[in-house]
RNA sequence: GGUCCCGUAGCUUAACUGGAUAGAGCAUCUGACUACGGAUCAGAAGGUUAGGGGUUCGACUCCCUUCGGGACCA
């Protein structure tokens, strides 16, 4: 079936070359959805061919829709309104469209191909020395969602991690766990691994700070100078040196810590919904920079200072100088990222990167892909960051210091909590085995937290108030859940009567042809959400086929409904309308029930 | 000091990348066939798109400027 998109955009352009002369290849037609509040399915601007036509834009209008009306057996009828050219296609267009997405179960997902593009997402990348918290959720959230967005575009996805494992704050960890952690295990104190470690790293800080106080207060010493007389700072840095040089002691220690940490981790993507095919460590590729900087000042694009620290000079990009080894020979953050960079793109082909980082990280990543660039690796031109805005509570940003940081796995709790509230409440699973019960609770919790998060447009900052709890009714999670589960019911009522799904009909109701033309919408939603790595467009196209539906389900009456053909039309309408739903939300990564 | 981002109804947010009267949800008020599942549907009210200027047929969107919020680089 021929997308009635470019059939139209194809005959305008013919149009406006037989009739006014103009040059084709020149022509930009703008092709958009007519508005509810007019008649027509695709609306042409008219202005950009004024100049062409040299007739007033009303005039010019009606010239091209009869052109397309009279050339394109698709287009039924058109109006004019102003200087737009307002296109009503063919009811039997849009029937038969319905019958040709029914056959089709991969409706609106493109299968990649060997030869496809290969794309490695890169996201939740946290530190092995705290738990997960609320920023780390919209990372993951959208990192997951946008790979299977991307793979569902037609591409190749390979899901990374990067774990942050090595430098002085797992030191401190380690030294408090030390000194104080009585041989504390998760196994003899039932913490879970991330918060054991996470809770050493608070009281390193807290005993940190207090004797920073007593040495200020002893010999009036400035901050900075109490740092360099700290004895658990001083004792935090002698860990690493010992950790650098390969001591079996720490690195036994700090082993036995991350492995905490992970199994940590692991309870945490798993309740999140979220995976990778590889995890980096930290560990494993700092060197790797290392070995770069030396070919980067080979390549004479880095340059040393005297004191041997080893510099890049930006400042014809219209950036700074950036230091990328420090004097002492130690790697800073940027030169293990071109050493990850580069071990990765030996490990897979890629044609892109993307790495999705919070945008408080834009000049760095400006840095270093443009480092990557000029250290000649072609790679490098596909390197993107993907730069999300960050998530911020009332009264600004999240701060462990002030204990105002919301953890993931609380998070994630509190949401399954109201949600079995709500559905006890309305009191319609009493039927459920209790094991299924919790499964639900759970789909629809997390449900309503996805989705909270998806469908705001990953580039903006996005407030988040733990004191009101996220909706469960409106543009949420649950009402889309509650749609499908709906469809479920009424497709299983169908099932049992024996009514069948077909489409033999001639007429559809207006209702009916604007939720034909929003399950047309979806694979170029997929594309634009890909192309543009925004989960939150899949999101919110999602919730107006929802209610594009919800308004067909209440004004017509599908199994009520005596004609049979028109019955087994609205029953495949209902059908293809659940399935496509349910793939949506799966790109997102969140579940839809069939009851709830 | 320098660079960059953001500001849309009381709150949370859309707007197809320059197109029609700036859409929704929450909260508020009102209504819905004896509920094919009411976690629904319909309606009312709520906006000088932070302020000012400019570009043009047309600006939330592009440019300049002021104010406010935030981030980053030594």
């Amino acid at each position: 079936m021929q997308n009635i998109e470019t059939l139209i955009t194809e005959s305008v352009k013919k149009a406006v070359t037989q009739l006014y002369g103009a040059d084709s290849s020149k022509l930009n037609i703008a092709l958009q959805p007519t508005r509810e509040e007019f008649e027509g399915d695709f609306t042409i601007v008219v202005f950009p061919f004024v100049s062409h036509s040299k007739k007033k834009p009303e005039e010019t209008a009606n010239e091209l829709g009869e052109y397309v009306k009279n050339n394109l057996q698709e287009i039924e009828s058109f109006n004019v309104i102003k200087g737009f050219l307002n296109l009503a296609v063919s009811k039997s267009y849009w029937i038969d469209f319905l019958k040709t997405i029914s056959a089709n179960a991969e409706y609106g997902f493109t299968k990649p191909q060997k030869d496809s593009p290969t794309v490695m997402v890169e996201y939740s990348c946290p530190n092995s020395n705290k738990p997960l918290h609320l920023g780390h959720v919209r990372n993951n959230l959208i990192g997951f969602a946008v790979s299977r967005i991307v793979k569902a575009a037609g591409n190749n996805v390979i899901k990374v991690n990067l774990i942050n494992d090595r430098g002085i704050h797992i030191c401190k960890s380690m030294l408090a766990w030390k000194k104080w952690g009585g041989g504390e295990t998760p196994a003899s104190s039932g913490l879970k691994g991330d918060f054991l470690v996470g809770k050493y790293y608070v009281l390193f800080d807290k005993k940190y700070k207090e004797e920073l106080k007593q040495l200020m207060a002893e010999g009036l010493l400035s901050e900075e100078d109490a740092d360099k007389k700290s004895s658990l700072m001083e004792a935090a840095r002698e860990m690493l040196r010992l950790w650098e040089s390969g001591d079996d002691e720490t690195i036994e220690l700090w082993k036995m810590m991350n492995s905490w940490v992970y199994e940590g981790f692991e309870v945490t993507y798993k309740a999140m919904g979220v995976d990778f095919d590889k995890t980096y460590y930290e560990s494993e590729t700092y060197l790797m920079g290392k070995e770069i900087v030396d070919d980067g000042l080979i390549k004479e694009i880095f340059y040393r200072r005297t004191d041997h620290s080893v510099w890049v000079d930006l400042t014809h990009d219209g950036l700074d100088q950036k230091l990328v080894l420090r004097s002492d020979g130690t790697s800073v953050y940027i030169t293990q990222d071109m050493g990850t960079a580069y071990l990765r793109s030996q490990d897979y082909k890629f044609d892109k990167l993307v790495y999705v980082v919070a945008n408080e990280q834009e000049y760095h990543f400006k840095v270093l892909f443009l480092i990557l660039k000029k250290l000649g690796y072609k790679w490098a031109a596909g390197c993107f960051h993907l730069s999300y805005g960050m998530v911020e509570l009332p009264e600004g940003k999240m701060k462990s210091r002030e204990g105002t940081v919301v953890d993931a796995d609380d998070l994630m709790q509190e949401m399954v909590d109201t949600a079995r509230e709500i559905t006890k409440e309305l009191g319609k699973i009493e039927n459920f085995e209790s094991k299924e019960a919790e499964e639900l609770y759970r789909t629809i919790g997390m449900g309503a937290l996805k989705y909270f998060i998806l469908k705001v447009d990953p580039k903006k900052k996005m407030l988040f108030n733990p004191r009101e709890s996220v909706d469960f009714e409106g543009n949420t999670g649950p009402f889309i859940q509650y749609t499908h589960a709906r469809i479920c019911s009424l497709l299983n009522k169908a099932k049992d009567i024996g009514y069948a799904a077909s489409v033999n009909v001639k007429d559809i109701a207006d209702k009916e042809r604007n939720l034909i033309r929003k399950l047309y919408e979806f694979p170029s939603v997929v594309k634009a959400s890909a192309d543009t790595y925004s989960p939150a467009l899949v999101a919110n196209y999602t919730y107006e086929l929802v209610k594009e539906y919800n308004q067909f389900y209440h004004d017509y009456p599908v199994l009520k409904e005596e004609n049979a053909d028109a019955r087994s039309f609205r029953i495949t309408l209902s059908q293809q309308t659940g399935a496509v739903i349910k793939r949506a939300f799966w790109l997102l990564g969140i579940d839809v029930p069939e009851r709830m």
